[in-house]
DNA sequence: CTGGTAGGGGAAGCAT
DNA sequence: ATGCTTCCCCTAC
């Protein structure tokens, strides 16, 4: 008799060899595998996906209470109807998802076996897609070799960076990794194996003009038939070395596939434009399969167990996205002088500062067009457009999108990657992160968005502490990943211990990994929120608390814990509130959450260190921005920005200066003595930037240098300081060596202050942000400055931003070192 | 045995 | 106490 006991569920099918046995020459479909292979759920229990995806209820029956159900026949009739149910409930959501149709078109494609795409092996459906292929063109396959053997060929070979951009590293590093790979293997581990993707840092904060959500459709697939990558055509390096781009004019057999694919994928959608109905969902599936057959070729080159293991391919893919990634965003803010905010591997964000979507439309139209007149495969579309954004972090975003079904523009909500959309997040911080999140969207004024959200977090805390929160809002779900008896730190792991302990206690039969635990965070009535243990032994299932008043839900943990990191984190750009002020509102102590002096933010130093004077006053001493031409070689001091653009402002104080030339720069980006017409005199961003750069560096060095002088203005000694900030009393100005004859004593001719504020100038002169927060003027004459500003950000944005970078690194540099004084 | 890498963020343990 | 590292989980692409 074949062992029918439950196969490991986080691979494969929820079956044994035993069971498979037993079902020899059937097809398996296990709907609870294929839903969390196509479906993203917080749980994947038959309960959740019936409510969620058919939208039916299901009744559940606890295990224990099974054997007391055979007792009585109308007990006994419901447990066979929920049984009947459970099974029509699995049998239907296997249609709602049509997994039979997907899987034979897959296995169609593939010519691998059924069962075994039903199965999820994806590896496996490429590895037979790329074993008929090659076959079909007279090549030998390779052998299936072990992963072991896949690995030790690697490890043979030194090992690179994971960063491919710069190879000047120090051997430390490839010690570090050889280390860290030892380790791996041991634990069983894979780390990257190689560079992946490339991710803009992104320019945070909330926008409220169009941004566009530009991005290459399917851009590995698109990279390998672009370049001809393929196992017939890339030449081998010795060294480990990624190889180089092959020069091969004959299309490879991965990029004929791949084209044929993709030729089949448009000729069924084009079916699809004038099918009957009936046929229109199996075209759909059609075409679905052959898009995720042509996506999940690239996922296989990189996999290391599998037959068709090329990591140099897929190090040349991944180089050449990450590239192509690079040169789009050069071109957009460079040759098309637009802001790009963001953007992740095969995307880019552009803030266009328009709020005509119309206009926003067409710059999407223009940048796609330069961008594709590059490539011959590869495509750049639009993608989204975004009325307004919040930018907070990599992969963490949300937007209004503007979609449009028959012309007719609707809004929905998108959010990526914030804590609302993890299922490890308790609902009850969801909900608040949403409501937040909302808030922050919606457009209103600033002081109404953090007058709702402290009002809501108020309310929230009233609510828990007056016990009229549901217990379900307080759960979180985690995954196993393991076998729970096989986790080192499983003592610090709240669903580690939960599972062990339902397991130990006979509430269930046991966990298997991919199984999620629900559990909520409890104290012991009593004890206040002390928190004595860790909060792994104080995790409960939510079932041990509803008969069980022993343990109740941790209040100050949902505060402290769940609600107030990810409302802080959504606010985090928002003017009028803080962390603190968060806190408070949370009734937490706001003193922890202060946020500590962190001089490498967004901190304003300038007003930091000399206050809010008139910036006549604050910028005194400090030499002009010096621009200069490229065609006529005259040079002319740059204006402020800001004041280019607002004249109205302080018209009486600067108006001798408005009668030069040089106060319409800004306006037209030209050389003010060059010809009005013609290409002569132009001023592109990157020429800024230079210029700025060379002025910043000027003064970087003449701070070195460190000069001291004699401060008796007839002795006129000068020399140059030891060493930078040897003491405190040299700092202060030791006595002068010329001493006795003279009675001085020796100052820095040029200071960190001066250096400091001279930065800060540049900063000044290039800023279009802080400027606007400044000032006050009525609201028209307001809009119209921020257009303009917008419109001029991209041109200064690099020269701001390396000015402004040199400033805070500045900054940080002496705090450190007069902290360090202070110390000793 | 059962595609990839990049990256944020929680929690604990460790060295300082 | 505090920064750093490690593990863990989940997500974006």
């Amino acid at each position: 008799m074949p062992k029918l006991t439950k196969g490991n569920s986080m691979f494969g099918a929820g079956a044994s060899p035993g069971i498979m046995s037993c079902i020899a020459g059937r097809l398996l479909c296990d709907t609870f595998l294929c839903s969390r292979d196509l479906l993203k759920e917080v749980s994947y229990s038959l309960t959740q996906l019936a409510k969620n995806q058919l939208h039916k209820d299901r009744k559940e029956i606890a295990p224990q209470d099974i054997p007391s159900m055979f007792q009585k026949l109308e007990s006994l009739i419901e447990l066979i109807e929920c049984a009947q149910q459970d099974a029509w409930l699995s049998l239907e959501l296997m249609f709602h998802l049509s997994v039979i149709p997907l899987t034979h078109q897959l296995t169609k494609l593939s010519g691998n076996l059924w069962g075994k795409t039903l199965q999820g092996a994806r590896a496996q459906r490429v590895e037979y897609l790329l074993l008929h292929a090659f076959h079909e063109q007279k090549y030998i396959n390779p052998d299936k070799t072990s992963a072991h053997a896949n690995e030790a060929k690697d490890q043979r070979l030194p090992k690179r960076r994971i960063d491919a951009g710069s190879a000047d590293r120090n051997a430390e590093e490839f010690g570090g990794d050889d280390a860290k790979l030892e380790t791996d293997h041991v634990k069983g581990k894979k780390g990257p194996a190689y560079a992946g993707g490339l991710v803009l840092e992104p320019k945070r904060g909330l926008y409220d003009k169009y941004i566009l959500l530009l991005d290459f459709n399917s851009l590995y697939p698109s990279i390998i038939q672009e370049y001809n990558i393929c196992f017939t055509t890339v030449e081998k390096t010795t060294d480990g070395s990624i190889p180089h781009l092959p020069s091969f004019k004959e299309i490879g057999v991965l990029p004929k596939l791949l084209r044929d694919l993709v030729e089949r994928r448009k000729r069924v959608k084009q079916m699809m434009k004038n099918a009957p109905r009936i046929k229109l969902q199996q075209h759909d599936i059609h075409q679905q399969a052959l898009k995720l057959t042509a996506n999940s070729m690239y996922g296989c080159l990189g996999f290391s167990n599998s037959r068709f293991y090329a990591k140099p391919l897929a190090e040349l893919i991944t180089l050449q996205g990450r590239e192509i990634l690079q040169r789009t965003v050069d071109l957009v803010q460079n040759n098309l002088n637009l802001e790009v905010i963001y953007g992740d591997t095969d995307s880019i964000m552009i803030h266009t500062g328009l709020d005509d979507i119309e206009k926003a439309k067409s710059i999407a139209v223009k940048v796609t067009q330069e961008v594709n007149k590059k490539y011959q495969c590869l495509v750049i579309d639009l993608d989204g457009l975004y009325k307004r954004m919040l930018l907070l972090k990599k992969k963490k975003y949300a937007a209004i999108k503007v979609q449009f079904r028959n012309d007719i523009p609707y809004e929905v909500i998108e959010r990526k990657g914030l804590d609302m959309v993890r299922r490890d997040w308790s609902l009850i911080s969801k909900e608040i992160g949403d409501f937040c999140l909302n808030q922050i969207l919606s457009g209103g004024s600033c002081d109404d968005v953090v007058e709702s959200i402290h009002g809501a977090l108020v309310k929230v805390r009233e609510e828990m502490k007056n016990g009229e929160i549901q217990l379900e809002k307080y759960v979180i779900t985690k995954t196993l990943t393991k076998q729970p008896e096989a986790y080192p730190d499983g003592k610090n792991q709240p669903h580690v211990q939960v599972a062990l302990r339902m397991k130990q206690n006979g509430s269930c039969t046991g966990f298997s990994p991919g199984d999620t635990i629900p559990y909520v965070i409890c104290c012991e009535q009593g004890t206040s929120s002390a928190g004595s243990s860790g909060m792994a032994q104080r995790a409960r299932h939510p079932d041990e608390l509803k008969d069980n008043g022993k343990w109740i839900i941790d209040i100050d943990y949902y505060l402290s814990q769940q609600i107030h990191p990810v409302v802080s984190r959504l606010c985090a750009s928002i003017q009028g509130t803080s962390p603190e002020r968060l806190a408070d509102c949370l009734g937490l102590d706001s003193t922890k959450f202060q946020r500590r002096p962190n001089y490498a933010a967004d901190v304003d130093h300038s007003s930091l260190l000399l206050g809010s004077v008139d910036d006549c006053e604050r910028y005194e001493g400090c030499e002009p921005l010096v621009i200069s031409c490229p065609s006529c070689s005259s040079s002319f001091d740059c204006p402020v920005v800001v004041t280019s653009f607002c004249g109205s402002t302080d018209d009486e104080t600067v108006s001798p200066a408005r009668e030069k030339p040089e106060r319409n720069f800004w306006q037209s980006l030209r050389c003010p003595r060059c010809p009005i017409d013609g290409d002569m005199g132009r001023v592109s961003p990157a020429m800024i930037a230079n210029q700025v750069k060379r002025q910043a560096d000027h003064f970087l060095s003449l701070y070195y240098r460190n000069t001291m002088t004699c401060d008796d203005e007839t002795c006129n000694y000068t020399t140059r300081g030891l060493n930078l900030r040897a003491s405190g009393d040299f700092e202060r100005g030791s006595v002068c060596p010329n001493y006795p004859h003279c009675n001085g004593h020796l100052l820095k001719k040029y200071t960190e202050a001066d250096l400091y504020k001279q930065l800060s100038y540049f900063c000044h002169v290039l800023d279009t942000e802080k400027c606007l927060q400044k000032l006050n003027m009525e609201a028209s004459a307001r809009m119209s400055l921020e257009t303009s500003l917008s419109r001029i950000r991209p041109v200064v944005q690099m020269a701001a931003s390396v000015v402004s970078k040199m400033r805070d690194r500045c900054a940080f540099g002496w705090i450190n070192l007069s902290d360090l004084v202070v110390a000793v």
